[in-house]
DNA sequence: CTCTAACAAGACAAATTTGTCCTGTTTGAA
DNA sequence: TTCAAACAGGACAAATTTGTCTTGTTAGAG
């Protein structure tokens, strides 16, 4: 469904912004350790998120990620998805058709266009913060 | 959401059966063509389809590939998902842990299980008939 | 019987995704 | 000022997926 890069990226702003609501700034070891990824790779996605503006960055020692009540207000998840995987999961054809739209379908469009806008809109209706007060609150988890 | 190999297998499964209900068998070259996949990695698939019974493959000259009314009738596609890329798509964490399930649930757990089922029943209640019949009546289409 | 068209199957190759390593830069603190 | 902790970024490596090639086998037709 999503790239293992993008599930990282899901897991790791739900992790700032975990600890962003505790007052905290969490390093890439720290994320990496508490969401279970490679830390290497986990480090450029958090690039890519940064420089997308899903959260901050900050250098130098004592630096780490962090994000703001307003980003995890306005963040949805489909930004984060759509800023590593591209949109191809929200509007490419279920069975790889470069040329399938409603004009010129292909066997599966209209079955497959009520799964994907459902997908689409779950994504598109919960934020950040959405997920993350349920992690805050015991009622979920990022690490096995 | 699937990958290229599920896309071929979909693809040349619903061009198998469209020729089938004329009478025709195909060959593995027409297959390649007219549903506009690789031939040799088409042909790989196409074995893996015959070995699970989804089709039957004749060798020889004039062998190629045929489905019967009855396979068309009972394989779902959610059987070819599954044969081809396992059940990952039907049974996997959205957010990629190993160990996410009701009791312990990732944050994206219970929205994520809604579309996953939406999507699982929409593969299991699609059979290869159900698609062939549009396709042979120019309602839909599989190449370009 | 032989030839040819077609699938079977394994080995190989290319491309993409995933993951690592190393060097540089930033910044706080001693 | 210097040191150390942390991110930035490029080069590299491994793994997986996708795709190709070559050889063998099958079976119909002359």
């Amino acid at each position: 469904m999503f790239s293992k890069a993008c599930e990282y990226a899901i897991r790791s702003a739900l992790l700032v912004a975990s600890h962003s609501l505790k007052g905290e700034r969490v390093s890439i070891r720290d994320i990496a350790e508490e969401s279970d990824s490679p830390m290497a790779f986990t480090a450029k996605i958090m690039q890519q998120l940064a420089k997308g503006g899903i959260l901050y960055s900050v250098q130098g020692k004592h630096g780490g990620f962090e994000m703001s009540k307003e980003q995890m207000q306005t963040t949805r998840l489909s930004r984060i998805v759509s800023l590593i995987d591209g949109d191809k999961v929200f509007t490419g054809c279920g069975l790889g058709l470069k040329a399938c739209n409603a004009l010129k379908p292909c066997p599966l469009h209209n079955q497959f266009a009520v799964v994907r806008n459902e997908l689409r809109q779950m994504l598109e209706n919960t934020t950040v913060l959405d997920l993350t007060l349920d992690l805050n609150n015991g009622q979920t988890f990022l690490k096995r």
